[in-house]
RNA sequence: GCCCAGAUGGCGGAAUUGGUAGACGCAGCAGACUCAAAAUCUGCCGUUCGCAAGGAUGUGCAGGUUCGAUUCCUGUUCUGGGCACCA
């Protein structure tokens, strides 16, 4: 009997199906686990093979979680609402929903073959009306709602009106001002406190297209289609208030487990700083310019100001004699991408022609303009302290602005110092005060002036919440006479309407606008970005039906937080925080009973393409030159499909009939006949013609072996480029396992014998080593150590069923169809998905002596066998009777023996 | 530019707490079985010197700490991810 898995798969897919193996039940009693994937965007490129990895580290999870007797949540679901199939919309006038509809099917089918425990029960799509009803009820949550900054939480915007209209807002209007309040005029009060409110904000503006773009449509201030100018165009902004929350995030990292970097990496992004705010007189004006600096200490280093281009207060203070070259320098900006600007070397900028005033000594300090200040960061203002900060002293030295030194012998002249260790020198009343404790003393001394504040800022900013698109949510507001209006929770879902054209609206609008109903009803025309769906997608799984509510809070208390997420690190600062601060804002407002989201998170790496290539001539478009010799050449490298190379080398018939055009190719070989293509890797991509289909690999080798080598490849966390070469090594091990049960010739070869010794050794040694491997996400060495116990039962020739049914429990996580079958075999009539995880036993593996490594100064000469409870003594004596060792001592005598019991030994001569 | 991560044989990787570098697998080489092939099995397999025994060298690069460093520290190079409208 052999090992056909493609019977065995598809076979146990299907009973699995039948007998909803895999529907999960809310069973109180039970301890619950809760893993989840990041859901993916269903692209029409369908599944790669860098999509599985997290899924498969996921399932094996979900898998041993339930051997170990957990009720287990698994689901899995789609983020369906995205810009690419609103471009595609664009450019075929297929509806977004029909191509949704047809990626997601092949998306499931392509998961199904890879035997995922999925309860599909349970699946959701962001773009269902019945789903994002509920992403628009949340929605509305976040409209009704303020952040109390006292009690540093989220309550009902109601509460605020309330407290409006008993006690005013303590300064700037009285109870009784509040009711004489227009609507309107108290609608705008509100919305500086909704947690979702609009506001005006900078989109990426292109005339020609009529369009706003996202960033990733612009390249080079260009658009990606038609290569038309992009500018920046201010445009009416949805918000979410995630600011309020940015100590909270920081706090809450602590309570999770995620990996240092990630937290780093949201904390960076969080960007909290703490030091002042300080105005400075504009010289001969009225005007004030606010700065933000962490720095207060070095305001008498303060050779220059910067302000961002794009501030109003440069139009009013730029001189007559700047003023065009201001003008130019503001318009050269405004074609600038914001991250053009951040990672520019090329110091630029303009003076205005304006000074502002020291407040302590008069001086005047020149103001300039620079694209490397960013209006939305702090004031969008910096006081420039050229000797203690790098950037200032570049844009000092390029522009020929003297420099004046605070810090003494600390400053050289050649490069700025960050230092804060150094005493102030021509520093006015500061003169002498070390720098740490002079920034307290300028901050208090401002206050009493009243023309600064301490101010703790953050590098985050609130979070845009609108596109100018069609496919996604639309909002549940409406527009009266310039007031945005809830709807009732009661006519939600606001469903998406039909169009006949997904071109933009006029204004720089989107679709929606287009349509006389829509804009009728004064219905917002925005959309939801697409992070919307995705920011509370865990909690709708575990109440996927229930049209009630968004989810039971009886249930939500019982899977509560997600005790495993999978997914990338490309998401490390956007869709994680945006989830983090939604579950937040839930809490808060005593819909959940958890305000963290995600207790554990492991990063799955990105698996990238190798991409080949060939090299045409350029003289000769017919002609094709091998790696080896294409240096002789003027050529041209053109992907070629990586499913046509073995390794490196082409296959040229292939190749001749890939596409028309090459039908006639010449090649121009290696001496040995073969064609070398050339290689790199990058980013797996259908354009690129480096992507793997999982299904192809399913069908020829199995999905347990898929999924076992997708594990073996290495660790899950760490990025790597696809290799199909070596899965034919997994297929082998699964063959041989079998082996181990069945003989092709002699069928059954499995036995009731008692195992020996040796066998209880290899099996126990394998439980513990694929129990802690598991838990520590360590899948591939776990691969490895069912090979290495494979491959010793064969050669002690052990077919116990005693053993051999134990690690098939072992093996269900990894490759279930194959454990399912042989578990049946052996004459099992319950699943072995619910069996019971073996309990490894010490008493196996216990071992009375070691084969010492013996080291004379570090390095390894020898090695002896020694008992493990020797003393000391006798261990030192024994090793310096050894013959390498006398040896290497010459007859004197060690220095010193160092021997760690149960490690080495090492002989310092 | 800023933030985060990574680098070990021909290749993917192992070494879990500072203690035998290269487990396991791929590729390769040699052999067994076979009419032949496939499948399977056995042996070899970092580099280098040596007939061998054995030695030298070796974890991106340059330093440092230590009896001992792939592991810790400093600097540096390259690669990947993110940088707010791709998801």
């Amino acid at each position: 009997m052999e090992y056909d898995f493609r019977k065995i798969e598809a076979g146990w897919q299907e009973k699995w199906k039948g007998s909803n193996a895999y529907a999960v039940q809310h069973d109180f009693t039970k301890p619950k686990y809760y893993v989840l994937d990041m859901f993916p965007y269903p692209s029409g490129a369908g599944l790669h093979v860098g999509h599985p990895l997290g899924y498969i580290a996921s399932d094996i999870f979900s898998r041993y979680k339930r051997l170990k007797g957990f009720n287990v949540l698994h689901p899995m679901g789609f983020d369906s609402f995205g810009l690419p199939a609103e471009q595609y919309a664009l450019e075929t006038g297929q509806h977004p929903a029909t191509t949704t509809q047809k990626n997601i099917a092949t998306f499931k089918a392509q998961l199904d073959k890879i035997g995922f425990c999925y309860d599909w029960n349970r699946e959701i799509q962001t773009s269902d009306p019945a789903y994002y009803k509920w992403t628009q009820w949340i929605f509305l949550q976040l409209f009704n709602s303020y952040f109390d900054k006292k009690e540093n939480k989220a309550k009902p915007i109601s509460e605020l009106i309330s407290s409006f209209e008993t006690a005013g807002n303590g300064t700037a209007f009285s109870a009784t001002e509040w009711k004489q309040y227009t609507e309107a005029n108290k609608q705008a009060i509100l919305m500086n406190h909704r947690l979702a409110y609009c506001g005006i904000g900078e989109v990426n503006w292109c005339e020609v297209l009529g369009t706003v773009l996202a960033n990733d449509e612009v390249v080079n201030g260009m658009s990606e289609r038609g290569g038309h100018p992009v500018v920046k165009k201010k445009l009416r902004q949805w918000y979410l208030r995630i600011t309020d929350y940015a100590d909270r995030l920081l706090e809450g990292l602590d309570t999770v487990a995620f990996s240092d970097a990630m937290k780093e990496m949201q904390s960076n992004w969080i960007g909290k700083s703490s030091g002042a705010e300080i105005s400075f007189q504009v010289q001969d004006t009225s005007d004030m310019l606010t700065v933000y600096t962490t720095r207060p200490d070095t305001i008498f280093g303060v050779d220059f100001m910067v302000i961002a281009p794009e501030l109003d207060l440069v139009n009013s203070i730029k001189s007559v004699e700047q003023a065009a070259a201001v003008d130019a320098y503001v318009d050269y900006v405004k074609s600038r991408s914001e991250r053009e600007r951040m990672s520019e070397k090329k110091i630029s900028g303009c003076f205005t022609g304006a000074y502002a005033l020291n407040p302590f000594n008069g001086r005047a300090i020149p103001i300039w303009i620079s694209e490397y200040v960013l209006a939305g960061y702090g004031t969008g203002a910096i006081m420039a302290v050229p000797c203690g900060d790098e950037r200032d002293f570049k844009f000092a030295q390029y522009f020929n602005i003297p420099i004046s030194n605070i810090i003494g012998s600390h400053f050289t002249g050649e490069a700025a110092n960050a230092t804060k260790d150094a005493i102030l020198e021509n520093s006015g009343f500061i003169d002498g005060i070390p720098m740490r404790e002079a920034a307290e003393v300028v901050i208090n001394k401002l206050t009493e002036m009243g023309i600064g504040i301490r101010k703790v800022n953050y590098k985050m900013r609130d979070a845009a919440f609108s596109r100018q698109r069609y496919w996604g949510e639309p909002f549940p507001i409406t527009w009266k006479e310039g007031v945005a209006y809830p709807l009732d929770e009661s006519s939600l879902p606001l469903v998406l309407p039909h169009v006949d054209s997904y071109s933009p609206g006029p204004d720089g609008q989107g679709p929606l606008a287009n349509i006389p109903e829509w804009v009728a009803r004064e219905l917002e025309t925005n959309t939801m970005p697409g992070y919307a769906g995705s920011s509370w997608y865990f909690l709708r799984y575990m109440d996927p039906h229930n049209s009630e509510t968004f989810c039971d809070r009886k249930i939500s208390d019982y899977w509560n937080q997600v005790d495993l997420y999978i997914g990338g690190t490309e998401h490390a600062v956007g869709h994680l925080l945006y989830s983090r601060m939604w579950t937040k804002v839930l809490f808060d407002l005593g819909l959940i009973g958890f305000d963290e989201p995600f207790k554990k998170l492991l990063n799955q790496g990105m698996i990238q393409g190798s991409s080949r290539f060939v090299y045409r001539l350029k003289e000769d478009s017919n002609q094709f030159v091998s790696a080896g010799s294409k240096d002789q050449y003027d050529t041209v490298a053109i992907h070629v499909d990586v499913n046509m190379v073995d390794a490196l080398e082409l296959d040229m018939e292939a190749f001749k009939k890939w596409k028309p055009e090459f039908a006639t190719a010449v090649f121009i070989t290696e001496a040995d006949g073969k064609y070398i293509c050339g290689a790199e890797v990058e980013k797996m991509s259908k354009s690129k013609f480096n992507t793997v289909n999982p299904d192809e690999l399913c069908n020829k080798y199995g999905a347990d072996t898929f999924r076992m080598y997708e594990m073996f490849l290495g660790p899950v966390e760490q990025s790597k480029p696809w290799d199909t070469k070596g899965i034919e090594g997994v297929h082998r091990f699964l063959r041989k396992l079998w082996r181990l049960f069945f003989d092709e010739q002699k069928g059954a070869v499995w036995n009731q014998d008692k195992p020996n010794d040796a066998a209880n050794k290899i099996l126990h040694r394998t439980i513990k080593k694929i129990e802690d491997d598991t838990e520590r996400f360590s899948f591939n060495t776990a691969v490895s150590s069912f090979m290495i116990s494979v491959n010793e039962l064969t050669d002690i020739n052990c077919h116990s069923r005693e053993i051999l049914e134990q690690l098939l429990i072992l093996l269900t996580p990894y490759a279930p169809h194959i454990a399912e079958e042989l578990w049946l075999q052996l004459g099992n009539t319950t699943s072995v998905l619910d069996a019971t995880f073996p309990v490894y036993q010490a008493n196996y593996l216990v071992e009375s002596s070691k084969e010492y490594p013996i080291s004379i100064n570090g390095k390894l000469r020898s090695s002896i066998l020694l008992p493990l409870d020797m003393d000391t003594a006798s261990v030192e004596s024994l090793v310096l009777q050894n013959e390498v060792v006398q040896k290497w001592l010459e007859g004197k005598p060690p220095k010193k023996i160092i021997y760690v019991k149960g490690k080495m030994v090492n002989v310092v001569i």
